[in-house]
DNA sequence: CCCATCGATACCTTCCAGGTATCGCCGCCG
DNA sequence: CGGCGGCGATACCTGGAAGGTATCGATGGG
């Protein structure tokens, strides 16, 4: 089985139609639909129930969707991983480290710290990205190591470290009726009708329906909850951050969040594997 | 890139040399050299160094050998599962379990007969292979879940669990002066003149040199031991299956043992799932 | 009942993977 | 020191497969 093939029966099984999913992939339906045909032949099952009208994915098809995802995060992790050791065989090598944007800033910073001050420690790029995205560019081969947090981060397939177990708050904005409250519980929280949640965008970009307003960061969120339009729940580290237009009221019966450090198994750099050494002492 | 060109560097790399790379592709040597230089042209980095004498990898080539590995198993695991669906879809559904022939036979056993009673149990194939191949199994798909011994497995990149930990008896000739102490340490098992330890096959097939006996098997292996010709380190458990021309000491500073049941991460199969559920039950 | 939509088929073209012949480099041996 | 043999690179050719266009056949909606 060629990647190409598999490029594009992922095409096809996410679009579910030969037209969008040729027209995604920059080529004309027929060869296409030759291509998957072929595909099915050699693999000797069918991966689509196709009628003229509606295009499904056969119960084979489902597990060819999953692992054809994984094999072609692994190639572009080895291209990545490559191309990361021959410019880092050529200058200064460096370690990509991801973590969610303005989750466990202080911990990070106490990391980075402590690990520069090891012997051989090497240069630590730190990418920031949206919620979820860090699991891809682990797999991908962009990151050599992340910052998770349990249980939002899917860490299937990844080595991990537990560093950190905290609770969660609810952060309101100062001067609502809730704030006199010293703790709340999640079912309380889930259903403040003038503090709808805020929606985040669905990996397709869209938003679900509902009242909340939707959001991509979280500094916009926060400056939401501090209008009045919204409120949220995070961990108890944040409180660190915020600013005195909102108050964060301990949730008491919301699942513990797990900050841990993760990395590809096989992994064989020594640099990674100093940087978690690193982490469990601090 | 596509899985031709990574099976054609992954051949020249553990070749080092292109002639018998390309005889193993069964192709002619010329256009694998193109292949080859194309791909270092894409990823932009020299992959391998070349005279006309030799053949070596440079840093970069390492880390893609590396990782094409894991790619081409992701790849031929995609194939074998995605088969193994569409059967399943057919006809009756089964899981393939994986282990090492001759260890944890007891417990085994017992957990197949304890799933069997489960509701909606599926039929388990149980595939025996050699030391050192379930993880391969696991990672092309060719098994579901596999029983693995540490520390002598590999775990890395799948999901464990532990079931039973125990330590290690040294298997001796009935009669041999060592029978009649105690215990032993694994200082003074390795280093018995009359009693080399057996040279098992290199991942290659051919056998590192040595005073000791080469096995291919356990039952091999055994039969050398009750013959007076060598002597084995194995796990608690299998005294149970000891004849009595053999005599189990415990050696007490060996690195215990613990049995695991694995499975790759990402799976979405329920059997799995369950299977490991019963097992940790037992 | 006709039309729009969508996947399959037929047929053509282009391009690239792979083959053969040969070159250039280098270490070895007489 | 020169010829030889082994090895990877280069040059050139060919066949097959990938991709494009035109069109068909099925089907659901108006």
């Amino acid at each position: 089985m060629e990647t190409r093939e598999l490029r594009y029966f992922v095409a096809v099984a996410e679009e579910l139609h030969f037209g969008r999913a040729a027209q995604r992939l920059g080529m004309a339906q027929p060869p296409l639909s030759r291509a998957i045909s072929q595909l099915e032949r050699r693999m000797g099952a069918a991966l689509l129930q196709r009628t003229s009208r509606s295009v499904t994915l056969t119960e084979a098809g489902v597990v060819l969707l999953h692992e054809a995802r994984l094999v072609l995060d692994a190639v572009e992790a080895a291209e990545q991983r490559t191309r990361r050791a021959a410019r880092a065989a050529a200058g200064r090598p460096s370690l990509v480290l991801t973590t969610k944007a303005g989750a466990s800033t202080e911990l990070l910073a106490k990391l980075l710290h402590a690990y520069s001050l090891q012997p051989g420690s090497i240069h630590v790029e730190v990418t920031l990205c949206g919620p979820g995205q860090q699991t891809r560019l682990l797999r991908t081969g962009h990151a050599d190591v992340a910052i998770l947090h349990q249980p939002f981060d899917d860490t299937a397939g990844f080595d991990v470290e537990e560093l950190h177990t905290e609770g969660q708050v609810a952060i309101l904005p100062a001067g609502h009726p809730l704030t006199t409250r010293t703790h709340l519980t999640s079912r309380e929280v889930t259903d403040v009708p003038d503090l709808p949640l805020p929606r985040w965008p669905e990996p397709d970009g869209g938003y679900l329906p509902g009242p909340g307003p939707e959001v991509q960061s979280h500094t916009q969120l926060l400056q939401l909850v501090s209008l009045g339009r919204t409120m949220m729940v995070a961990p108890d580290s944040c409180r660190s951050q915020l600013r005195d237009d909102v108050v964060a009221v301990p949730v008491v019966d919301a699942a513990p969040v797990t900050t841990v450090i993760a990395w590809p198994p096989h992994s064989r750099s020594r640099a990674v594997a100093e940087l978690v050494r690193t982490a469990l002492q601090l």
